[in-house]
DNA sequence: CTCTTCTTTTGATCTGATCAAAAAAGGGTT
DNA sequence: AACCCTTTTTTGATCAGATCAAAAGAAGAG
């Protein structure tokens, strides 16, 4: 099984980015791992379930240390609070629901980062492109408007 | 003088809008015509300016009734607060300089919303496509890095 | 001018996030 | 295994941006 950061596996994944491997933080891994795009608030419940004396601010220590050593993702939708994934390293985007929230990855539109090049940069240093679909996701699709 | 949205013509775009023309409505919409790409709290200064009395919470309000109406826009580069244009209607992205938050307006990347089509849109139906462009602008590319 | 409706003010409240100090744990060294 | 220094976790305060709600005030139709 590769890539199970829930595993004992998720040891190697931290201390190769230069972290200490703890407890708490192999228990974020994991609950991100099996759950992407997911907050502080989604999170926090499954890291308690393994650590239940865990904190909600070791999980945002943690996910800020794995954004910082380059293991992990954020993103923050306009309106929702910030979401991680570990997919990193490649410039993918996001489709996100704007009834649930719901976010799906979208491969890169074009090829690397920058994938997409302004018309007139203005003079600015374009480093990235960040593109984020709005839509409306089947299961919303499916349900009758609350 | 077109789209002067300071001056008496305000009161046309408020009225057109819906919206019952207010000295509140006029001096925001006024402070947004003038500062494009604001905050609540950088609009907030320039609308007391203009009546001493207001309150943070009419910027708010107004602000909120304006993009309900249709006649702003609201923007919120991850990180920061939210920020309001007038410019509507045609799907225009943004340049964020990463350092100082300015920001910049670019034209679609390809013509009409959803400028952009995800590579598998896994079901969903695709609304718009939202892209920010980050970089660093001109002023902190010179500048020496504090 | 009056009356109804919408808007503004005031002040409380909320969420997501950050800061800081003390306590606890990691892990290299001996 | 014991030690020690450094990093991490906890606890609890604090912050920013935004929203909610009730009472007071203004818009504008009739």
């Amino acid at each position: 099984m590769h890539d199970d950061h829930s595993g004992p596996d998720a040891s190697a994944v931290l201390r190769d980015a230069g972290l200490r491997v703890t407890e708490s933080r192999r228990a974020v891994l994991g609950a991100l791992a099996a759950r992407p795009h997911s907050s502080v608030d989604e999170l926090f419940p499954l890291v308690v379930e393994r650590m239940p004396g865990a904190s909600r601010q070791s999980v945002y220590n943690a996910l800020g240390d794995f954004t910082d050593a380059g293991i992990a993702r954020r993103i923050e939708p306009a309106g929702r609070a910030g979401m991680y994934e570990l997919r990193v390293g490649d410039n993918h985007h996001h489709l996100v629901c704007s009834r649930c929230g719901a976010v799906e990855d979208v491969d890169c539109v074009v090829g690397e980062a920058p994938c997409l090049t302004p018309s007139h940069s203005r003079g600015f240093t374009v480093a990235s492109a960040e593109v984020t679909f709005w839509g409306v996701c089947p299961a919303c699709a499916g349900a009758p408007v609350t």
